[in-house]
RNA sequence: GGGCGCUUAGCUCAGCUGGUUCAGAGCGUCUGCCUUACAAGCAGAGGGUCGGCGGUUCGAAUCCGUCAGCGCCCACCA
């Protein structure tokens, strides 16, 4: 068959991702084997594919196809996040662009809207994880608000409430005024702005010297909410307004001047206005003193009736608006510039507003105390194990853990209350009423005598339970498949969702399975471009995976991605690096033309095919071992190159040459044979990194039946042998012998097809490679002589000198010029050696073997030394 | 403010518990080649006093201290 002289991944992968699926080679079902069980970090339903997952899947898929091919029951379950907050946000646009808003729909009505986005929507990114090349058991999935996952969650929440660890209460906490709803602390982002510093006049009331204390703030328009200022009770120079009162500019309201330590004496001017509503430390402040709150601000970050001025204006205008009318009133002693940092929401990036609210938490002080340890211990191994720090630290710092959101898009939360106040949590109304019943003593209570609560659960209050509900391990705890899956391998995410994923599924998965969720965790780099820079729509250096794949095929784009990436690093993207994967692409395919098109006759074995076939088998037998550790390290873009290497420099450019028969002659069949099982196991290596090509050129290789494929083809490359080592040794130096050879060939001109004298002098310890020599370098014969004849140009290969016979065509001065450059560094060499030997502690101190080295190291500088001082008065002659 | 990490060739990085001629790899650069698998290729070459300083040691890219620069995470100084 003729093959194009170009690899056409278009024609290529398609096909395979269809046969794959047909055969279903990517389905998984608890057997005997050893299980090997990845759960994908679930994307939002309604996203598409950027490079982050790109990169992300990529390193799962590798995993995945090494662990199948190396015989596991590989599972890869795949599946897709409600993302509430992010997939409520998108609806609510949508909405809008229609001119609808969120507040004229029923929750129903506004819940329609969302499942007919998520189901236009939803799977979209699933499908393109299929051109990747992703090999998802597709029938197992999952969507974090589907029924058995749904039923879980509540399940969940109930058993917590009931354990008396999920309680309801007024707290203090992190509000978005965009969404209009409460967020956990981590998703305030704390962003540095550059802001202003305001001074404003607080009179001090009835002072006859009508003095006023100076406080600063970056919130000048909370002053409607302040109920008192506060001073540091060992501040010498605010001494006299203790037990005044003073008077809140604008508002006229009269407040306390208190005291506490809590004031930093030397910000500002000492003295602290207090808020307690609108700040966290100034509610602690408020609860010390029994402090009024005055909640100045509405749910959409307006200000409210209870500030009495500037009823209806928006936060951030009020602050401009303020600033001007304190001037005007003379009560702005001054504004300065200020940098602070402003938390925001991770979301809508919008300001986030401390808010006194009623939510629900979840403590975190239990889950802690589950979690810290293995990972500390390494039972949960982190790759790279920085990251252990950063974890522990979040849990020895940890705080409750608010869970619920005012939102709709989301498992609603379980919770009912009673027509005459408190409430029951149950998992269904049917329960509910019965505890309801039950708590009320009115056994007349029904159904529609109980209320809902409104919230939503936190996205990440589902997540946490993935690897085990994926399995249906909180419904159906101790079944058969979570038994047999669980606890998963591997876990592939970014460093940025350790808190809110990674640290959550592990507390979730010693709660209800009493076992770790996954064995590792590789923590992924961001991908950045070339410059440096993060990725974003806003740079527009964002490409579309898709496309990429559509110009260096699926391959191409996967190993670009792989041969930057090590774990924990950002990796720089440049589609150059797509483009050597799409170059070392066609280097295979063009491999397989060559051996493809040999004919094969009944000759005898050549010598030089012989070797070079036992040298590549010490060769394939090393690397794979080194693959081995390379993998279990999760040291994937090193493993690549390992491969790439392994494929294109030995494989390729020196066993090829090596048994490549004479143009128009038939190889043996010996050499064929071992020529393509070695293929054969280089496809087999190559396949986790590149599955698409290896799956298209194996068929060719092994006519493969109909439901055959590589990936689950045995492989079976031997551990190193114990002469590997010497061999491997030997083909260097032979390598090293042709590289000379080559080396005088470029600098004097001499075409290849030119055939050479090559001399060796004294004697020659590669006698038994000269047919490898004759044949690559393309000498005569590799003569040894006492002394070289003259016009040769040398150079020597470990202690032993070769010369290239040249006739006139040798050029005096310059091999002179390079035995003297030569002659200089060894000299400078021996020197340090030898300062070395002569320093008696060295050689009192340093091991034996040390000393020996170094000896030896001197006795070869010697030998060098010698040689090219005889060739430089050869040359002189 | 606290914690962690980084600094090695033009670029991106590897160098594990100090000692193989240890200063490496890939890409890029330069030179010569349209050699009958591949110019998306072949052959060859150049390129770094391992961020600065100090210390430990017979010996430091590697261990310790310190300084400089960069990055990340955490934190209620308004």
């Amino acid at each position: 068959m003729e093959l194009a002289s170009k690899y056409s991944p278009e024609a290529v992968e398609g096909k395979w991702y269809q046969y794959w699926m047909d055969h279903h080679l990517f389905s998984s079902k608890p057997d005997g084997r050893t299980p090997y069980t990845v759960v994908i970090p679930p994307p939002n339903v309604t996203g598409v594919l950027h490079m982050g997952h790109m990169l992300n899947n990529t390193i799962q898929d590798i995993l995945v196809r090494r662990a199948r091919m190396e015989g596991k029951n590989a599972c890869w379950v795949p599946g897709t996040d409600h993302a509430s907050i992010a997939t409520e946000a998108k609806v609510v646009n949508r909405l809008a662009e229609r001119g609808i808003k969120k507040s004229d729909l029923t929750r129903e009505e506004f819940l329609k809207h969302a499942w007919d986005w998520t189901e236009e929507h939803g799977g979209i990114i699933l499908k393109q994880l299929r051109r990747v090349g992703a090999s998802c058991d597709w029938d197992r999935t999952a969507f974090t608000m589907d029924e058995e996952r749904s039923q879980s969650v509540i399940k969940v929440f109930v058993d917590l409430y009931n354990k008396g660890l999920i309680y309801r209460g007024v707290r203090m906490v992190n509000w978005d005024p965009k969404a209009q709803t409460a967020l956990s602390d981590e998703e305030v982002i704390y962003k540095e702005e550059n802001s202003k510093l305001y001074y404003l006049r607080y009179r001090v009331e009835g002072d006859p010297e009508g003095r006023y204390a100076i406080v600063a703030t970056t919130r000048p328009e909370t002053i409607m909410g302040d109920t008192a200022m506060c001073i540091n009770p060992n501040d010498p120079k605010n001494e006299w307004l203790k037990g005044k009162k003073v008077i809140v500019p604008l508002v006229n309201r009269v407040i306390p001047v208190i005291e506490d330590e809590y004031v930093d004496v030397e910000f500002g001017t000492g003295c602290l206005k207090v808020t307690p509503a609108h700040d966290v430390n100034d509610y602690m402040l408020g609860e010390k003193h029994n402090l009024q709150s005055i909640d100045i601000f509405n749910d959409d970050g307006t200000l409210s009736s209870e500030a009495g001025l500037y009823v209806g204006m928006d936060r951030f205008d009020v602050r401009r608006q303020i600033e001007d009318d304190l001037v005007a009133a003379g009560l702005m002693e001054r504004v300065e510039a200020y940098t602070n940092k402003v938390g925001c929401s991770e979301r809508t990036g919008v300001p986030i507003e401390p808010k006194l609210s009623m939510q629900w938490f979840l403590k975190m002080k239990h889950f802690a105390d589950l979690a810290l340890p293995p990972v500390m211990n390494d039972d949960i191994k982190f790759y790279p194990a920085k990251y252990k720090n950063t974890y522990r630290h979040w849990l020895e710092n940890i705080k409750d853990w608010c869970i619920s959101r005012q939102l709709w898009w989301g498992h609603r939360i379980p919770a009912y209350y009673l027509p005459e106040g408190g409430y029951v949590v149950a998992e269904n109304i049917d329960d509910a009423v019965a505890l309801a019943r039950e708590k009320s003593g009115n056994a007349a209570l029904t159904q529609a005598d109980l209320r809902q609560d409104e919230d939503a659960l936190d996205t990440w209050f589902s997540s946490w339970l993935w690897p085990i509900s994926l399995f249906k391990g909180i419904n159906q705890p101790n079944n058969e498949e979570l038994s047999y899956y669980y606890p998963t391998a591997d876990l592939v995410t970014g460093p940025d969702i350790i808190f809110f994923w990674v640290a959550r599924m592990i507390m979730a998965g010693y709660e209800y399975t009493g076992k770790m969720p996954f064995r590792n965790v590789y923590f992924t780099g961001i991908v950045r471009d070339n410059q440096g820079r993060k990725m974003s729509k806003q740079l527009g250096n964002s490409p579309d995976p898709l496309v990429l794949i559509d110009k260096f095929g699926a391959d191409g784009v996967r190993m670009g991605m792989m041969l930057s990436a090590p774990a924990g690093n950002d990796i720089l993207f440049d589609e150059a690096l797509c483009e050597q994967g799409r170059n070392f692409c066609n280097k295979i395919w063009n491999a397989f033309r060559l051996v493809q098109g040999w004919q094969v006759a009944d000759v005898e074995q050549p010598e030089t095919a012989r070797i070079a076939v036992e040298w590549f088998g010490a060769k394939l037998r090393k690397s794979a071992a080194d693959l081995n550790d390379l993998f279990s390290k999760y040291r994937l873009s090193e493993a690549l190159m390992e491969v790439y290497h392994l494929f294109w420099d030995e494989f390729s450019a020196w066993l090829l040459e090596m048994v490549k028969p004479a143009y128009g002659n038939p190889i043996d069949a010996k050499t064929y044979a071992a020529v393509l099982g070695y293929f054969d196991d280089l496809l087999h290596l190559l396949h986790p990194f590149m599955p698409f090509i290896t799956e298209e050129l194996w068929q060719h290789l092994c006519e493969r039946r109909e439901g055959e494929s590589i990936m689950v083809s045995p492989q079976n490359i031997a551990t190193p042998h114990d002469d590997d080592a010497r061999l491997m040794a030997d083909i260097e130096a032979v390598k090293s012998v042709i590289a000379g050879v080559r080396a005088v060939r470029n600098q004097k001109n001499i075409p290849q097809k030119e055939v050479l004298e090559l001399q060796v002098v004294g004697a020659n310890p590669l006698a038994a490679y000269d047919c490898i020599i004759t044949k690559m370098a393309n000498v005569a014969s590799v003569d040894v002589v006492d002394s070289k004849g003259q016009g040769a140009a040398a150079f020597m290969v470990g202690t032993t000198e070769f010369a290239v016979l040249l006739g006139n065509l040798i050029d005096i001065e310059a091999e002179i010029a390079k035995a003297k450059a030569e002659l200089k560094h060894l000299q400078g060499f021996l020197a340090g050696i030898e300062k070395k030997l002569s320093n008696e502690r060295f050689v009192a101190n340093a091991p034996a073997a040390v000393v020996e080295l170094e000896r030896k190291k001197q006795a070869d500088a010697l030998s060098k030394i010698a040689t090219l001082n005889e060739t430089l008065a050869s040359l002189k002659k």
